[in-house]
DNA sequence: CTGAAAGCGCTTACAG
DNA sequence: CTGAAAGCGCTTACAG
């Protein structure tokens, strides 16, 4: 097997002895009624045969569109984000894009700094998860420097913009309602400190629900940069001490009801007799928990399906400053034995 | 705020009176002695105050460079692979590099299809975890077309190449002995049906430990796809059933323990009591499992530094096709409470 | 120590 | 229906 040189539109040119410019027309389907049908067969069947692909640097260079799309993940290595981030990567390749990931770790700072980085290197597209306090910058970024964004999780008020989101006020509701049928009546709610619009949602859903049955509020708000550490688990643990009447939980992330898993294993609470659980987000770890502990799942393969289609397709409609993009999906309450 | 038109370098030639080499030389620091310092304080002064970044397109048209790097992962939304994924980006990109994810789900046409796509844009070097069978591809791709590849988790021995992976067989041999000096004498082997070195080497290094001790052996190979299913779970199942007597066993990797532990909890064994455990490779869910689980630990921050340091130097040193980077590192046994 | 100029591989307005 | 030519923003061999 020899080793074959890089071939170019020239030298297709020269080969079958049609211009460069009949070729690119042919290549970007361009083509229309303005060729003949004997040289785009041609020509398509040369290409096939050689198996030329054009040169994406050149194509960036001359048109300004790098097809690149930034996916700024709160944490890439999170399962969600992980899972989100390979279904849209096979969506994106398909459609002749590639994505650039990055992880803001909720980070304001960190966010800022790494859109400084991309910015003035050509991409097409930013999917941003935007960290708390960025919404200013978010605004910025779409409104001033028009960049095309598609905001995802969480999403701002104060101005319009692209996003897709889970419907948080319902799940909240749905699996608060969920624990007071199974007689729980001392529920709480554990969160996180925070002004992002999921984390508000679920506990203004959690609240109003209690409200409506006239049960009094439990609820635990802890620091974002704590959830993982001995402090939040410390501060789950003074939390249930202080209210030993809590029998019943809605964790308000994955991660936050794996510290406070722990805790109550440390504990030796029972789930659900002693204490029942419903946690958002799934992860394989809830369903091998002993017992197998119920989620409000969001639904990964059509959020990362709308999330990318939605960037694509506007990206399509380009300028087009009136065009927005807004997705609201369900999220859906697994059963397990938690509650 | 006004918006800034994109600034190039003939703009700061004009501005600054410079020409554009010597503009150009003095941002990729060729500057050297040929430039005088006042000239290089001057133009540094004028980029950095005008925010320029150099046109990654030209600069990859130019040179024929595109600053890419391929990550061809087993399954980028598993857990370790997403680990490395996000340790290795962000050093790649403080060098400049940005870094495209794909899966092959172990399969070998997945893998050829994928590379097929890459292989015409331009793309600098490929980090591959190659699947079963991908072994002359590989060859052709490093020897033929004269690729810069960097090979992950496994490796092959029938020719040169670049890796890193883990010490598997000391690994294995670690894991059974500790079983053993828990007092377990009927241990067993799950592993994998397959040739890739990690899963060998792994039965290679139970094998020889069991053998040492003159015990017998009991081992079940699993097919690649049944791993997390219903099937790898009846295997698991038939295989215990027929085997009574096992009273521990080392999983070979964190999924089929994941299979293994739904099978273990579902018979009512008591772990470590009925039977000991040890699995390779961590994960939180073993921890928070009960009781939590020991594990051989791969080390996830030097495995990612080691693959994209070693990368990024190789493509330093271009050509030398003599210079091959091959590391092992060494796994940890954390003990838990399942052996 | 510095600069004019060619050229990387495309796309596209323009001309015929 | 098809083609010649300009130009995207760089790098680098060459000349001085």
């Amino acid at each position: 097997m020899k080793k074959k040189k890089k071939i170019s539109m020239k030298d297709i040119s020269k080969e079958l002895g049609i211009s460069i410019t009949t070729i690119s027309f042919i290549i970007n389907k361009k083509a229309e009624n303005k060729i003949s049908k004997e040289v785009i067969k041609k020509v398509e069947d040369y290409i096939e045969k050689v198996g030329y692909k054009p040169n994406s640097s050149a194509q960036s260079l001359r048109t300004g569109k790098s097809k690149t799309i930034v996916f700024m993940a709160e944490d890439i290595s999170d399962p969600f984000f992980s899972a989100i981030a390979k279904q849209m990567e096979e969506i994106a390749f398909n459609n002749g894009y590639k994505i650039i990931y990055c992880s803001t770790e909720n980070k304001k700072e960190r966010a800022i700094e790494l859109l400084n980085l991309f910015k003035d290197r050509q991409v097409d597209a930013f999917i941003i998860t935007p960290p708390e306090g960025f919404e200013d910058e978010l605004k910025r970024l779409i409104y001033e420097e028009h960049q095309m964004v598609m905001v995802f999780d969480r999403y701002f008020d104060s101005f319009k913009h692209n996003y897709v989101v889970l419907e948080n006020y319902k799940g909240a509701e749905e699996a608060t309602r969920s624990l007071y049928s199974s007689g729980k009546r001392k529920i709480a709610f554990i969160g996180i400190e925070s002004n992002l619009s999921p984390l508000v949602q679920r506990l203004e859903g959690y609240k109003n629900t209690m409200n409506s049955y006239q049960l009094q509020e439990y609820s635990l708000l802890i620091k974002f940069d704590q959830i993982k550490t001995l402090e939040g688990q410390k501060a789950i643990k003074n939390f249930l001490a202080q209210n030993p009447e809590i029998d019943a939980i809605l964790f308000a992330t994955n991660n936050l009801a794996i510290s406070g898993l722990r805790v109550i294993k440390s504990k030796g609470l029972k789930i659900p007799e002693d204490i029942a659980i419903i946690s958002f987000d799934d992860r394989d770890i809830f369903e091998l928990f002993t017992p197998p502990i119920s989620v409000i799942a969001q639904p990964v393969p059509e959020l990362a399906n709308e999330l990318i289609k939605g960037t694509l397709q506007l990206m399509k409609t380009k300028e087009t400053r009136e065009v927005f993009y807004q997705k609201v999906l369900k999220g859906k309450l697994i059963n397990r034995k938690s509650n």
